[in-house]
This record gives C-alpha cells, structure tokens and sequence, in this order.
RNA sequence: GCCUCGGUAGCUUAGCUUGGAUGAGCGGCUGAUUUGUAAUCAGCAGGUCGAGGGUUCAAAUCCCUCCCGGGGCUCCA
C-alpha cells in the first residue's frame, strides 16, 4: 500500500461520473468540504490482498501517528490510484478501505472516506509546514521470513506455561491458592513481576544515581547506549567480584579457557541460534559491506566449537569449562536500565560436560549449592533473592524427578516459583534462577543453572563411553554469580533498600574501595599517621588531609560509604590508640540527637585483626589512587 | 523498536503555563581559620539552557527532527 498525507487547511471534493468500478454511494456523499484535515491519498497495491487484516492495522496505525502528530482534527481516505502501478482488485481495495475507515473512526477519530471509483474533482490547501506532505509504504509481512522461523521460536510461541509455588515441604500449590506470609513479601514482588502485572515507578532506579555518585560507572553517550564506562572505584569493585568468581569457579575444579568474542554468521551450528534472536545481534561488516561476524551474547559458541574438537572419555566427566566472557546483547534501546541491563556485560559461563541425565542432576544439585555459597560470599543470603525452578512437564512427570526438585526447594529453605511449560520449547528441560528483587520491585535473575540436552548433537560434542562407543554428553550451563555487572547492580540496591530500611547504607568490606579513613584533627598528626600506616598493609587505608574540619571529612566518608573511619588527635596521639567509627554498628537517625555513631578505641593492631578477619579469603587489590585525599582526581562532580 | 515523561554550570535544581538581559545551593579555585565525630567564613571563576532547524522584532520558554536518559509495552539465548 502506497499512502500520501497532505496536511491541509482544507479540502472540497465533488464526485462528478461513476467510472466502471465505481462503489454505489448516497447523494450526501457526493460533495463534502472537510476544513484542518489531514488528508490521506491511498492506493491499495495487490500483495495487500494477501494480509487485509495487517495491511488495515499497519495503516491506521500510520496515520493515527502522523495524525497526532501534525496535530490535524479530522482525516480524509482519499482513494488514489496513481500512487501505484500494481494496484489491487477494486472489491479488495474497498474492503481495506473501509477497514481503515473503521479502525480510525473505533479509534474516535472523525473520519470521511471519499468514493471509490469516481471521477472527482478536488482542490486542497496544503499547509505547508515540514511535516505537512508525508509519504508511506506498508509492506505485506513475507511469507518467506514467517516460514524461516526456527522451529525452536514457533514450538516457543505454542509452548504454554504454568505457574506454581513449591514450599519447603515439597506441596506443589497452585499460585490462586497460595497464601504469602508477611517475611515473603520478595517472593510475591517476583510473582507478579513474572506474571506481568507491573505498575509504573516514576523514578530513576536508585543504583542508577548510586553509581554516578559513588564514582562507579557512567553512562557513556558516545558510544551505544548500555555500553557504560567504569571510573577507578567502580573497576576495583569489578575486578573484585571477577576475581572471586573466578577463584571460586576454579575451586570447584573448572578450567578456564578464553574465546573469541566475534563468529562467522555463516557457521551451520550457530545458525538455530542467531535465526531466534536475529534483532539483538551486533553485526560487524564483513566484505562487501555485509555482515559476517557478530559479537557472541555467551560463551556457549566458544566453548562447544572448542569441546566439539577435544577428546572426551567418560573417565574425564563431569568436565567443566569456564570463562569469565565479555558478551554482547543488542537489547531494545527501552529494556536498557543502569548496570541492571546492558548491551555489554561480563558473564562468567561454565559449561559442564556429563555423561547421562543422572550425573547432569547430581551435577545440577551441586551447583545450585555452588551457587548459594557464591552469591553469600558477595554478599547475599537467601533472604535476598526468591528462587525459580523451571521445567517441562515431560521432566517432572518422572517420579524420581519430582523427589529431585523437592529436594532443591529444600535445599533453599524457603517456598520457591515454579515455572513448568507443557513442552520442551529450546535447548533445556531443567533451569533454575536466583531473582533479585530491586527497591522498584523488579525482578532480575542473578545465578542459574540450565540442563541442556540438545546443544551436544547440534555441535558434535562427542565422549567415548566405557564400551569405546560415542555418545553425545549432557551440557550444564552455569553462571554461578549471573553478570558481574548486575552483581554491582543488586549490591547497590541492596544497599539503599537497608537505608530504607533504617540502616546506614554500606558495600561489603572486601569490596569497599577505602576499608579504612584516616583523619587527623589537625596537620600535626599526620605524622603519627604515616608512622602507623606501614602496620595497615593488606587494608585499602587513605587518608583525609584537606584543610577543612573534622566533621567535615567525617560527613565526606560516611557519603562515600566508608565503613571504618579513625580519627586522630592529640590523646590518640599520646595513647597511640585510634578512635574508629564502625559504619555496620552506627545508624543514622536525622531526629533530634538520636544519633548512634559507634565509636571504639583501640590500637591500630586491634584495628587490623579485625579487618583482616571480616575480608579473609576474599581477593585483595590496592586502592587505584593516591592513599591522600588532596592529591586525588575526581572523576565526576558532586 | 513503539508509547510516554524528561534534558538549564562538574552535581542538584529555579525559570517554561502567559516569549522580553539564565538565578541558587553543593562542588571547584583564592584568602582567612589548624579545627575532636555528619556541611567554618568570605570572595572569585564557571552556562552556544542536549544538538540542529522553524515561527517571531525577540526563544531556555512555542513548533519540528535527531541524540541521551526515566517509565510502560515487548524481551532477556
């Protein structure tokens, strides 16, 4: 369908002679003088007739938008055939004429459609202004692009799922009759949140202003959007969390391997794969201007073309590969959100390669402990995320397998959505996720765990079994943490729901970039301070030495979030003791002198011991500047 | 991508309805103060009002397009 609209003033148009195919109408129709109208002169092409509905709903959706736009008051359906050389039967292009008609009239529009089939004489005024002369074309949806649909996107669209809760007792409940006690709040937040009964927020994300103001990340407008930049605090908190995922990954016994993070399009394995996301791809140009690279989304190509060429006996399984991997999502500009979402992130993928279903679920169960111990050494316990365990119906129909989640659901110690689909609609039969729930109520997954039994054969992953046959492995995809990114994510929005909730807000120690302030009263007793800083190795200490008072630097660290701060002045000096504020003991109350600083005296010995304890077995890294306050460059305002 | 709301100094913002020389706080710089537990005082600098176009004698303000951000739809391998 051609379509041209002319922003008009007004417009006349008379019906003077019926041509042979000329739609009967009454008298009053003939003339008509329509004053600020937008009028649409439309020529139904012939692959119209194919998809009525679509062209009809296409159409109106077109005009309504210019319509609206422009700020018209009426519409005119001018029928023109002149705008096209390849026009629909006469029967058809009254049929979706007046469709539009009555979509745009349903939609309370005032609309007058001029006769079809007669010669007419019109004269119009068009307005003039950029928008005023717009044209349009509505294609017909190709039947080739509906029939290349995978197979697995259509048995998608067909799938149905069904939602329960699952408590501690192992009693699958429907989600009509489960009754949410007061401490399951989050898990009713992650129920209506999968069930998509949202409501609005009008309010940036709290960890977005967060991580601006803490001089974490940023976003970056010059290049595309969720592709965010990373100031010194916030690549130590990153280093961090990667070097504690990948320690843990490596204690659990995976390899780590490294792949490389752009594939040829034209690859027979990844072909399923791209055809079902085809709009989130980062395409590269390849020759000739085509595309014929793309940015891996995971790890998964990577590690199976590296499997697919390794020699696997079944003595080696289960055999787990991991890789701490950059990926790439072109996620739709609106799903975009702060360290929540983005199009490049850093994803630690293991893969583990078992021999049949049985070892894949004793294999499940362990990492899905894996998972819990992972994520409570970041810094979440149970109570910070809700579980969901997904599955087809086929799975759980085995007697066995129903024992085998019951068993997870205790593991969790805590009621659990369970998500199971009538069919099997891509690679996995069993998944679970731990969901953060944010302070806007919105639910993001964090670790998971998937049980695919289709990648094997797709990739020619093959071990040798115990009677020298081939057999295609049970793959296991594991993020023990989920991104790293959303890791900070979470961590910040954590933090701001336990402000809140009454709490001073802090980051774990082993991930604050200063562990220790150190501010002295006045300039004298620096020199006591740098005396006592060779004893705090091991700890990310600064020191506070502006010119400005003491409670003015006492404010700046609890703003930074800083979780122990010392001050020194002339007793410390003399006792050779510190004051310490601990932040974790302290609360903050605005109210009239109910302020609870927690301040101890304690030598710098003491002081150490006790960081040391709290932060043991976590990774360490110093702090990416100058340990004095004066010499440091800020990298964003405020 | 679509719908919707927003973008004024490094940060937070007033001004926009009804067009008529961009104002403030924090931060920065300079000076004074050497300070004992959540903002010491004074002064100075800092703005093509997101970009481009249009209407107008005149645009931060009205209109259009684009960019960036928030929310909703959708989606999350």
């Amino acid at each position: 369908m051609q379509l041209l609209f002319i922003h008009s003033d007004y417009m006349e148009y008379e019906a003077k002679e019926k041509t042979r195919v000329a739609e009967p109408i009454s008298e009053s129709r003939k003339k008509e003088r329509i004053e600020e109208v937008l009028v649409v002169f439309v020529a139904v092409e012939r692959e119209d007739e194919k998809d009525a509905r679509y062209v009809v709903e296409k159409a109106s959706e077109e005009t309504i938008s210019i319509f609206n736009k422009v700020g018209a008051e009426r519409i005119v359906l001018y029928p023109y055939a002149h705008l096209s050389s390849e026009l629909a039967s006469p029967e058809g292009s009254i049929e979706i004429l007046r469709g539009m008609e009555e979509d745009l009239l349903s939609k309370g529009v005032e609309v007058k459609r001029a006769p079809f089939g007669w010669y007419k004489s019109f004269t119009l005024r068009c307005k003039g202004h950029p928008l005023s002369e717009l044209s349009r074309k509505i294609q017909v949806r190709e039947g080739v692009e509906a029939e290349k649909k995978s197979k697995a996107l259509e048995a998608e669209e067909k799938a149905e799922s069904h939602f329960f809760f699952m408590n501690e007792k192992g009693n699958l409940i429907k989600t009509a009759d489960f009754e949410f006690e007061e401490k399951r709040e989050n898990l009713k937040k992650f129920f209506v949140y999968e069930s998509e009964k949202r409501r609005e927020v009008d309010k940036i994300p709290p960890h977005v202003e967060l991580m601006r103001r803490l001089e974490i990340a940023d976003y970056e407008p010059s290049s595309d959007p969720g592709n965010l930049r990373f100031y010194p605090k916030g690549k130590l908190i990153k280093d961090l969390l990667e070097d504690y995922v990948k320690k843990s990954v490596a204690e659990y016994g995976a390899v780590e391997v490294e792949t490389p993070i752009m594939y040829s399009t034209g690859h027979p394995s990844l072909k399923d794969y791209l055809e079902r996301f085809p709009a989130r791809q980062y395409s590269m140009a390849g020759k000739g201007g085509k595309p014929d690279l793309f940015l891996r989304f995971s790890a998964c190509f990577g590690q199976f073309l590296m499997s697919k060429d390794m020699s696997m006996s079944y003595k080696n399984l289960p055999l787990k590969i991991f890789e701490l991997a950059s990926s790439f999502r072109k996620e739709k500009r609106g799903e975009l959100v702060g360290l929540r979402r983005l199009r490049k992130f850093t994803m630690p993928d293991m893969h583990t390669f078992c021999k049949d279903m049985g070892e894949a679920l004793k294999e499940f169960k362990r990492q899905y402990e894996q998972c819990m111990r992972v994520l409570d050494g970041i810094g979440f316990s149970t109570k910070d995320y809700e579980v969901a365990i997904r599955f087809t119906k086929e799975f759980y129909d085995d007697d066995a397998n129903k024992e085998f989640i019951k068993e997870l659901v205790r593991i969790a110690g805590k009621p659990v959505l369970i998500e199971m689909w009538d069919q099997r609609f891509f690679y996995f039969v069993l998944k679970f996720e731990f969901n953060f729930v944010d302070a806007l109520e919105k639910a993001s997954a964090l670790s998971t765990v998937q049980i695919d039994v289709e990648n094997a054969e797709r990739y020619g992953i093959k071990y040798v079994d115990a009677k020298d046959e081939e057999k295609s492995p049970i793959i296991l995809h594991c993020s023990p943490s989920g991104a790293i990114e959303r890791c900070m994510y979470a961590l910040l929005e954590k933090a701001y729901l336990e402000k809140e909730g009454g709490f001073l807000p802090m980051l774990p120690l082993w991930l604050s970039p200063t562990q220790l302030r150190m501010i002295p009263v006045a300039e004298r007793h620096l020199e006591y301070i740098d005396e006592i800083l060779p004893v705090l190795t091991g700890i990310r200490v600064d020191v506070d030495d502006r010119e400005e008072t003491v409670s003015k630097k006492i404010r700046d660290a609890g703003r930074e979030w800083i979780p122990y701060v010392a001050v020194v002045g002339d007793k410390e000096v003399e006792k050779k003791t510190l004051s310490v504020t601990i932040r974790e003991e302290s609360s903050k109350s605005q109210s009239k002198g109910e302020q609870k600083q927690k301040a101890e005296e304690m030598d710098v010995f003491e002081l150490k011991n006790r960081i040391e304890e709290i932060i043991r077995g976590k990774p360490f890294w110093e702090l990416p500047f100058s340990h004095k306050l004066s010499e440091r460059t800020r990298f964003v305002g405020g």
